[in-house]
DNA sequence: GTCTATACTACGATAGAC
DNA sequence: GTCTATCGTAGTATAGAC
């Protein structure tokens, strides 16, 4: 079959995702992403290299980088920071595992560190210039440029642990477009924009 | 010597803490937290029994349980959510490698999770309830209550991850004082209170 | 391209000397 | 209370058969 080699190379990186997202990079064994792909352990040799060429290249395969560059060409400070809670709110959704990854390299001092700036720094740093210009026109009111980047950021990315508080809540899960209401206008308020 | 028992044990948790929080509990061994420690290996088997209980015994020892227990006390949403939110800016402070601990057993999957929910759930159901309380009185004004709780924490927790972004950032660090005043203004402006 | 078998290393844990 | 020495297991990785 033409697609055979290709098939077990991604049933492999997607094997991998899940699992270092369930349960840490290093909690994971070659033999279990092999394992869970119904693959070889010799196969990510094979195909990889080793097990941190399978993490490398899961971000070569998964990371929506066409979709964000996209987002660079704006320079609305409203439509710009709206657009991207829409990007990353629909991103948390579709592909959660890739938000873990790279929430638990962030967390953690780990050899990985600066492939991950390397790979989200474009984005945050459009992010902070956006508000930076927004709250020179007066559209934004907000004390430190740095810390509101980072409490935006956590308002985006920290609903993605809904999971481990689910026990305790009451309501019914909001549907993607609700949820990114909810995302918008809570950081929209919080940035003290006025329509 | 008569603390030389607790002194070697004290240092093997400090030692465990800050490699479990920099790196994971999976990427730190045993033999790593006692060449830290200054440590034999054999020594956490000996006063511990193993290295999962190192781990819990570190929340034990560290999790400022007290000073929580007074906050459940509180019935004022405005002065309880403002209190909350001191309390976590000074903990993030003073002791950041608990702080990365908690957040990392929330973001994977691990056989710690349930302990964690023990440990945290009460807190945050409390913030939960004065969220809901404060909505009902007409103070604040927000869409989705469970949404704004994981919004809330979200802006209060990530910001432990400044490091990771410090190369983007150009304005100094704030003082302890001042990043609780700016952290209480966003989430407030956020929950829609208006003086 | 996929398998088995195996090399080598590191892990957590403990028995037993001191 | 602290050490050395060692056990059993599980990790990554690869050589070589098919």
């Amino acid at each position: 079959m033409v697609h055979q080699e290709s098939d077990m190379k991604m049933k492999i990186l997607l094997a991998a995702k899940k699992l270092f997202a369930q349960h840490g990079y290093d909690a994971t064994s070659v033999r279990q992403i092999c394992e869970e792909a119904g693959a070889n352990v010799a196969l990510v040799s094979y195909y990889f290299g080793g097990k941190e060429s399978v993490f490398h290249e899961i971000f070569k395969q998964f990371f929506p980088a066409i979709k964000l560059t996209e987002f660079y060409e704006v320079e609305d400070p409203l439509a710009g920071i709206q657009q991207v809670i829409r990007e990353v709110v629909k991103i948390r959704n579709e592909d959660p595992q890739l938000i873990s990854l790279i929430q638990m390299e962030i967390i953690t001092i780990t050899p990985r560190v600066d492939k991950m700036r390397e790979l989200v720094f474009p984005l945050w740093k459009k992010v902070r210039d956006l508000l930076d210009k927004g709250r020179q026109e007066g559209l934004y009111e907000f004390e430190g440029l740095d810390s509101t980047l980072m409490f935006v950021l956590g308002a985006m990315f920290f609903y993605k642990q809904r999971e481990f508080f689910e026990p305790m809540f009451t309501e019914e899960r909001p549907d993607m477009e609700t949820l990114i209401g909810q995302t918008t206008a809570f950081i929209m308020r919080a940035l003290g924009y006025h329509k």
